[in-house]
RNA sequence: GGUAGGAUACUCAAGUGGCCAACGAGGGCAGACUGUAAAUCUGCUGGCUUACGCCUACACAGGUUCGAAUCCUGUUCCUACCA
């Protein structure tokens, strides 16, 4: 399969500069690239289609280039944003920039022989770059006129209230300028990205054809919606990160866990490297029994593994199926001690479960499952609340070292997911 | 600058002197059902309190009143029309 059927197939194609003058050049090995800029200092679940992506061309043979938008970053991206965004402090930045990169490291080869990947950072050509030679040099090839009627731009001209700064607005310039000197001096003749980039795309191949007279190629990816119409990728306490510090392993594999049935083969396509056959034969058993979940944990395993590695997803898929398993109260201390590591746990003082205990609404707020008291209050009584796995009805119960499992643990629940543990400590 | 209208909880949106911690919808949380789904049904959705109740809240600051989200005055910000 080429590049772009296996794309095709997997519904990751949303638009193309040139559908069949790409197929063209792509039937020989092509440097190709994708921008991330640092807007925080880990990338999140989102951003890992066009990363993906560039791993796909990569595994057939194409050359890419992962580029931190060390430049673009910190100007802010006005594509999809409503509003004007606050500007990145040079300490927040150079951090966010460091971090992604290490992030953007691990999930393309970079030691292959035949066609390494390549991490830059738009920075480094920018920097050099004065203002009045880029007005001269750059500016002069885009008119005003197109740009603002490219979708990103008019969108929030025509918005009164928010408006657009000259800063944002000059945001498609420098990446327009990126794509151009990657060309210059890489060869690099294909930028993918999200669907919201196109205008950005565009105006990179159209500077490229003016400024160097070169035939360059864009291909955006789709953005992905889920079934019920909710954003993708946010879940209740916000987004998912690939840092494990931001978003623990467990809860990372949980939320693939989470995906809608109706969403699950598509989320397959787009964020694992499973073969189609493998993929269609989940499609199989998933539409035979989705109960089973087959498709899901398939999802899970996979993109776990590709970011986290394998022993990490091992232990959040054994945490996962005994704390979905009911076996809770027949666990050994060892085994505990491997799921206390994967969700969030919270200390506390011994001594604070001497004598009568600590008040069991106490307890919920202190370990972060209920917002205050009085809630904490209602979540018991409408029987939402465990510990140890078995329900407990009363808002007076109160928490003491008799509650303590291998004389050290607690573990709380909160409706059906929501796992904390207490440690004494 | 003038005139008119508006600002209510996470969002939208009722309420126009006591029955208002505030109708309703959405969202969120929890329960039942189930598969850690979907759909559906039920409860909850300012804080403290076992409870009686107390406190804080309807843009901000004052005032009238036994009593104000509701009336009056001033301030800020929005929206529309006019200049």
């Amino acid at each position: 399969m080429s590049i772009l059927e296996e794309l095709i197939w997997r519904g990751l194609i949303a638009d193309c500069t040139d559908t069949t003058e790409l197929t063209k050049r792509l039937a020989a090995p092509t440097t190709l690239y994708a921008g991330f800029d640092p807007t925080a200092d880990s990338l999140h679940v989102g951003n890992l289609v066009p990363l993906l992506a560039l791993r796909r061309f990569q595994l057939l043979g194409h050359h890419p280039i992962a580029l931190a938008g060390g430049a673009t970053g910190s100007i802010g991206d006005p594509s999809g944003k409503t509003a004007e965004r606050q500007l990145l402090t040079k300490e927040i930045l150079d951090h966010n920039i460091a971090s992604v990169k290490v992030q953007l490291a691990k999930l393309l080869d970079f030691d292959t022989k035949q066609n390494p990947a390549r991490l830059m950072d738009n920075a480094s050509w920018t920097a050099g770059v004065s203002f009045l030679d880029f007005l001269r040099d750059i500016g002069k090839h885009f008119s005003v006129n197109q740009m603002v009627a490219k979708e990103s731009v008019r969108a929030r001209m025509e918005d009164r209230e928010v408006g657009i700064s000259y800063t944002e607005f000059s945001y498609m310039l420098l990446q327009a300028f990126d794509f151009m000197v990657l060309c210059r001096d890489h060869h690099c003749e294909l930028q993918i990205g999200g669907s919201d980039q196109w205008g950005n795309i565009t105006a990179g191949i159209e500077l490229t054809r003016k400024k160097i007279s070169r035939h360059v190629f864009g291909l955006t990816l789709p953005l992905i919606t889920n079934a019920d119409g909710s954003k993708f990728g946010k879940s209740v306490s916000g987004a998912i990160w690939l840092d494990p510090k931001r978003t623990s392993v467990y809860r990372f594999y949980q939320f693939w866990v989470n995906t809608d049935d109706r969403d699950v083969i598509r989320y397959l396509k787009y964020f694992t490297f499973l073969r189609k056959d493998e993929i269609e034969r989940l499609e199989k058993l998933h539409a035979e029994n989705p109960g089973a979940r087959w498709a899901h944990k398939a999802l899970a395993n996979e993109v776990t593994n590709l970011i986290h590695g394998e022993q990490a997803t091992v232990q959040a898929q054994v945490s996962s199926d005994v704390l979905f398993g009911g076996s809770v109260g027949t666990i050994s201390a060892n085994d505990f001690a491997d799921i206390a590591g994967e969700i969030p746990t919270k200390g506390i003082e011994i001594t604070r479960l001497d004598g009568a205990g600590i008040p069991l609404v106490e307890l919920l707020v202190h370990a972060g499952l209920c917002p205050s008291k009085g809630q904490a209050r209602k979540d018991i009584e409408g029987g939402g609340v465990n510990i140890n796995n078995v329900r407990e009805a009363s808002a007076a119960r109160a928490v003491t070292r008799n509650d303590l499992l291998f004389t050290k643990h607690i573990l709380l629940r909160k409706g059906k997911k929501n796992y904390v543990v207490v440690t004494a400590k």
